[in-house]
RNA sequence: GGCGGAGUAGCUCAGUUGGUUAGAGCAGCGGAAUCAUAAUCCGCGUGUCGGGGGUUCAAGUCCCUCCUCCGCUACCA
């Protein structure tokens, strides 16, 4: 309401008569040319669902006094709407010309009350779009929330809900005199094969079935790694257990599962910082710390989470690679003192490894850390060179025998997979 | 209809402002190794870069056109 004051206090709301095709089912206006026609004389919305010519009183919001100021904002603030192809969309639709909104209704009483006109409720733009705000406390701060998270740094969407965001909503708070957030970044759909989901083709996916069959580590590293953020991707068991088994089992369980396998074996389990690194240790230590360190947060940053996910895996690989070359079950018997040190040396990388994939597979980030004995207050200090390894090492504290953490997923035997 | 995006190896995709023999992962084939979750490592790709035409010394990368798919949006009647 307080905002609703302060665009009518900008002059930028007035009431008038709507009329137009009317869907009850729907709650929508539609224009002559989106219907179609039904049995008879009756007109369809394009949802099949009945219209009648209503004539309501409302009011509106004028939209159209922002078209210069929205698409001057699009302009100096390129980033204000991401991906690209979403940003030109919105400019083209504001180009287009913008008409006003009708923004209450009379037709249903449940609602936010329009202030000054009881008769009236807020409609959806106003009171969906508002929460960000009222959701802190807005207009009220005695809590400090609206300072301390308004203006938004981004808001990530859905690409079917851009036009909502990235022009209605900025026109309000500029009227209203607040802040706008940063960005707008909508995400595209997960497709099922490649197809839409729908109630009508019966492929909707249980999200919390899948979760119990795959688990959430899987299916949050496949979204992340194997869909380009930004566009539809397709999903399918299939590739969430391909993927999560090459990567998550093959590649890096068995890494790790290795490594802290021969350190519990060949070294009672016991860490020591008392070796000099060679030339292929800082290598890879180096390569480990760029991926992690520099490459992925980075590559997050932009949200290419595909792109940072696979400068880890490609360090995962480099240090599989290294256990081969190096062999630390030939060193055992020949070279015990470089034994030691391939394997602590290993034992540094995997942490950094762990830590920097831990927020999309936190389980399994969190297990395997825990296994490790690292203390979850060093995660934040991956850069902070090797300090919490000499901490690790006076603990004392030996590796016990070392559990699989990503155990290899089987798809299910019964033959669904015809949809 | 208008605007925009996409069409690259069996699959999922990368390919900067046009420039050496077009790349990665997965899958497949061959080999090595045996510490490890039958996991790992090494080697192996003759792809009409959707079709056709053009510009250029040189085009997946620019221009024209056509085909297919997708998104946003409009409409004569």
């Amino acid at each position: 309401q307080e905002i609703w004051r302060r665009m009518e206090a900008r002059g930028d709301l007035y009431r008038d008569r709507y009329e137009g095709w009317y869907s009850v089912r729907d709650e929508a206006y539609y224009t002559e040319g989106e219907l179609v026609d039904g049995e008879g004389e009756t007109k369809l919305s394009p949802h099949g669902t009945p219209v009648e010519w209503t004539v309501e009183e409302s009011w509106f919001f004028r939209l159209s006094a922002y078209q210069e100021k929205l698409l001057a904002l699009y302009a100096d603030h390129p980033e204000f709407i991401q991906p690209d192809s979403r940003r030109n969309e919105v400019i083209r639709f504001a180009e287009g010309g913008l008409n006003d909104l009708s923004i209450s209704r009379t037709s249903f009483d449940w609602g936010v009350k329009v202030p000054g006109d009881p008769a009236h409720v807020m409609y959806v733009w106003i009171d969906a779009l508002t929460n960000y705000l009222s959701g802190l406390g807005f207009p009220d701060d005695t809590d400090g929330l609206v300072g301390k998270y308004w203006p938004a740094d981004v808001h990530l969407i859905g690409k079917d809900i851009v036009r909502f965001h990235a022009v209605y909503w900025p026109a309000f708070l500029l009227s209203a005199g607040i802040a706008l957030p940063k960005q707008v970044n909508a995400h595209g759909f997960i497709l099922n094969r490649g197809q839409k989901e729908s109630k009508s083709l019966g492929n909707v996916t249980d999200p919390i079935a899948l979760v119990d069959r795959l688990g959430a580590d899987a299916i949050r590293y496949f979204l992340m790694r194997d869909v380009s953020f930004g566009q539809d991707g397709s999903i399918s068991e299939e590739a969430i257990v391909t993927r999560a088994n090459a990567d998550l089992s093959n590649s890096f369980g068995n890494l790790a599962q290795r490594a802290l396998s021969m350190i519990h074996k060949n070294l009672d389990g016991v860490l020591s910082s008392d070796w000099i690194p060679s030339q292929a240790d800082t290598d890879l230590q180096a390569l480990v710390d760029t991926a992690c360190g520099a490459e992925l947060p980075v590559a997050f940053e932009r949200f290419a989470f595909s792109q940072g996910i696979e400068a880890w895996i490609r360090a995962v690989f480099a240090c599989n690679q290294y256990v081969d070359e190096q062999a630390p079950w030939a060193l055992k018997k020949t070279d015990s003192a470089r034994m030691t040190a391939v394997l602590n040396q290993l034992f540094i990388c995997i942490r950094t490894l762990a830590i920097a994939i831990a927020p999309v597979i936190p389980d399994g980030a969190d297990k395997l850390l825990t296994q490790m004995g690292v203390d979850a207050r060093q995660w934040t200090d991956m850069n902070a060179g090797n300090v919490w390894f000499e901490e690790r090492v006076r603990t004392g504290e030996p590796l016990d025998k070392p559990i699989g953490i990503f155990p290899r997923l089987e798809l299910e035997e019964t033959a669904d997979a015809g949809r």
